[in-house]
DNA sequence: CGCAAGATTGATTTTGATCAACGGCAGTGG
DNA sequence: CCACTGCCGTTGATCAAAATCAATCTTGCG
């Protein structure tokens, strides 16, 4: 839980306030576990995430934790969505990532119908994916949430059907994502690999081995 | 359960596409229980709410419920962020709202530097709320999620600390929202009353009577 | 090796879901 | 007017699922 400033990482920031629109990001990485607190940041950024997987992870008072959205490559993080959130946002692996100033993403976006384009269906679909996850965390069993997890990180990472899926995740950030706790959750790996519906090797990659049924279930065809 | 395409409210679509920017939105109004599927939309459109309250519909395959996102008056629903899904839009109390075409939004928001603005403040603002209920989702107690609810509305509805709040929404939808079921929430309430909390009306407005202990309630402080 | 962190398994408890019944109230129709 | 109906919310009793508590196993690492 080690407390970075991200400024530490972005150097020169006077060298994106200019005018120029084709300044490339900067990038940056950042260690498993940092924590990138939002309030630390004196110019709020737009994080574009190039590998690895980020989460805001909330505490409750008496110390039990959630992460309430995840982040994977190719999606964007808006530091500005979670200003007066006790949230923080937590390296859930190692994660590579190119950075924004918010004011210059926000102009990008305005001067550029592309960027603009690209920006709006990005929201979109980051907004798509959390309906999603409170369908997800609202009603569904342990075994449902697992199934749905599964889809939802194959779309995310984009695997190809055919491939296996690696959950590089620990089991207590799926957990904590998930609304379970990790007895639970690793009951629900059992029995989905026991419903012959998943099959998972030595380094935690799972492959869908009967697709309808995983399915059925995660849509709670019950 | 009534279907109803919200083309049959937004007349003479034509007089939107044109050039001139000042192009004021068509209103609308919606009864109780209209549903608005995204899927019969051509062109698809931003409602802009000013009165009642939305939400977000889920069916999983068994017949269980969910209402994923709610929006209440103020708030921008953009119809393209359900596009794949199979949440309908449902309006939970009789809704009057303005409506955008799509495409007018997004010009709107690039060629507007205060609209654009808004934009993204109300974006963000969206994301924001949606992370903090996936937290009151994945791990709070029923009365938990209650309490939540409570500030949740207050916040939203811009009501005065002093006052009462008007939770019109059905318990049922209530429930759904807050992925308890109704017998749960009925019983949560009670437990809320009975602690000397908060105290309700006949027209079920809620007032908070101890709020530092609800709000410890709220955030998980057992 | 010894240790710590992560994951799994088992036994027990707690919470909320489920099932069932009831009361209030608005709308309907004889 | 009053029975009848359906909807909504509440209450009580029981049940099932997940949390909790506890122990064990696995793996990587100084």
């Amino acid at each position: 839980m080690t407390q970075v400033s991200y400024l530490q990482d972005y150097q020169n920031p006077e060298r994106h306030i200019g005018k120029a629109r084709s300044r490339p990001p900067q990038f940056s990485a950042f260690e498993q576990d940092v924590e990138l607190d939002g309030n630390s940041f004196t110019s709020t950024p737009v994080l574009n995430i190039t590998s690895g997987v980020l989460g805001i992870r909330h505490m409750l008072g008496d110390g039990r934790q959630t992460i309430s959205m995840l982040f994977f490559p190719g999606e964007l993080l808006d530091f500005r969505c979670l200003l007066d959130t006790k949230g923080t946002v937590s390296c859930l692996l190692p994660v590579t990532a190119s950075l924004y100033d918010g004011d210059e993403y926000d102009r990008l976006q305005r001067e550029n119908a592309h960027f603009n384009s690209e920006h709006i269906a990005s929201n979109n679909r980051q907004y798509h994916i959390a309906a999603q996850h409170c369908v997800d965390l609202a009603r569904k069993s342990s075994v449902e949430k697992l199934a749905s997890f599964i889809f939802e990180c194959r779309n995310r990472l984009h695997v190809d059907p055919t491939q296996a899926i690696a959950l590089r995740l620990r089991r207590s950030d799926i957990a904590d994502y998930m609304g379970l706790r990790v007895e639970t959750l690793s009951r629900a790996f059992s029995k989905l690999k026991q419903l012959k519906m998943i099959t998972a090797n030595e380094n935690d990659e799972v492959t869908i081995i009967n697709e309808p049924a995983l399915r059925m279930l995660a849509n709670g065809a019950g």
